[in-house]
DNA sequence: CGTTCATATGAATGACTGTTCATATTATAG
DNA sequence: CTATAATATGAACAGTCATTCATATGAACG
């Protein structure tokens, strides 16, 4: 095995902890579904209740719910209840940046 | 069921094609993963060898391997060989920039 | 050529996770 | 209080994927 102390000494201050590492990792992993992507893309218009997002993507309403409170855990979209329905919408600017960044790398690797 | 003709009309447009939503979904589950993520981290400070990334991080030899081919397929790593050496580095500043927004964002949710 | 080092690849296994089904909340209306 | 609509939750199943082990490729060197 070769030597390369040199390269390992430059960057072992750099590693962020387990801890943001998990969060870090989790959030992406979130955005890594095709589902989850879709809902996000429907609420970038603005917020949806459970029921229509399920109407709209053609899924149960379980599934949805579902994928809402792994939505929420990460803290992706925030819900509002009025009445018996829960209206979801996405949590912040964020979201729809990290979506886009994601976005032009795909579009870039088309060619 | 209610009704939501309204809130559906608005963003049947919006919805990515197919192929870009799996290209952009795929993207996120390869940042989605701690080893993975441990290796960008590494590669952000310059390339390094395959033999090197499973020394600083104390994973085997295939792992290290198996992991590199992932990231290559999504256009996040290039590589360049040397003899018997392989050296990655990641591809662009897309990569930090999208792991950085990642970062903010888990970052503000500790509060 | 044969050996050795660095890397790649294929198959098998175990862990994780999205969906479904059944059931539980929560809220409104009568 | 009962019925019903909207949403949430728990358990089970199925598919995905990261790691490991064994083996293959590729390059340098004698």
């Amino acid at each position: 095995m070769h030597d390369h102390r040199a390269t390992l000494e430059r960057m072992r201050s750099l590693t962020p902890d387990e801890e943001t590492l998990s969060r870090l990792t989790r959030l992406f992993r979130v955005f890594g579904d095709p589902t989850r992507m879709r809902i996000l893309y429907a609420l970038s218009r603005g917020e949806m209740c459970v029921c229509a997002i399920g109407e709209y993507l053609g899924m149960e309403q379980s599934a949805v719910s579902h994928q809402m409170k792994v939505l929420k855990d990460t803290y992706l979209v925030k819900s509002r209840r009025e009445g018996k329905t829960v209206y979801y919408a996405l949590a912040d600017d964020h979201v729809q940046s990290i979506v886009c960044q994601g976005y032009e790398h795909v579009c870039e690797d088309k060619e």
